[in-house]
DNA sequence: GCATTAACAGCCG
DNA sequence: CGGCTGTTAATGC
């Protein structure tokens, strides 16, 4: 169980929870650590928990047909996921990587049930936060085919400032062009390439260990 | 051509 | 100092 100021600070949907169902949450999350370059979890694992990502970066990949690792997502401190198989009690089928020390909010999967059953505010969350997804899924269709190293690296950031996943967290984001390069498929060299191809076009400002995005809607859309 | 690794100087915190 | 950035050279698919 978590203390109610850190629960607010950590997951911004908790905000519009009545107070018991508040409550209910916070009894049912806990916190945890992972060391860089650890895994959070493994395809096939039965992650018995509803995940949020409290502090760090981190990985959400699978592996391709051909064998080759495909990222489908980063996920960034203030970014909840995993609704979908917690809901159907799958296992992941999805690897989840620390990109660097970050730390986890785990809410047990009956407290999610729980919040499922007797939360409208809850539910209008998940509503929303499924459709989202359900939108990058499709993106993610093209994402191979048309893009080229910049349009991925473009996306991949872009998906980082989502609104709807996101909500008030600002343009500005402390990222190194190595995490950004193993988000997007690409070594350090080439991320720092895409980077200045990205920021001559105005899209976003590069700065020494992050970035800020100066416009979100070109860059989710670029080169596609 | 395009991307990767290795290497290195320079800059920032 | 340690970490990150920008750049180049050599190599691979």
């Amino acid at each position: 169980m978590i203390a109610a100021e850190q629960l607010r600070r950590i997951a911004f949907w908790s905000l519009d929870l009545r107070e018991g169902e508040f409550e209910h949450a916070r009894r049912g999350i806990v916190e945890k650590s992972f060391a860089e370059g650890s895994y959070i979890c493994h395809r096939g694992d039965r992650l018995e928990s509803w995940t949020g990502v409290t502090a760090g970066l981190v990985k959400l990949s699978t592996v391709s047909r051909t064998g080759k690792a495909v990222t489908l997502a980063g996920i960034r401190a203030g970014g909840w996921f995993g609704e979908g198989t917690v809901l159907k009690n799958e296992p992941r089928h999805y690897d989840l990587v620390a990109l660097r020390d970050t730390r986890m909010a785990l809410m047990e999967r009956s407290t999610f049930l729980w919040l499922f059953e007797n939360s409208v505010a809850f539910n209008r969350f998940l509503v929303r936060q499924l459709n989202e997804r359900l939108g990058q899924f499709i993106a993610l269709a093209e994402y191979d085919r048309m893009l080229d190293a910049t349009g991925r690296l473009a996306r991949n950031i872009a998906w980082l400032f989502n609104p709807v996943l996101y909500p008030n967290l600002g343009m500005q984001l402390e990222i190194s062009q190595e995490e950004i390069g193993l988000l997007s498929g690409l070594s350090r060299q080439a991320a720092n390439k895409s980077l200045q191809i990205l920021e001559g076009k105005g899209l976003l400002r590069v700065e020494h260990g992050g970035i800020t995005v100066l416009d979100l809607e070109r860059l989710s859309r670029y080169g596609g």
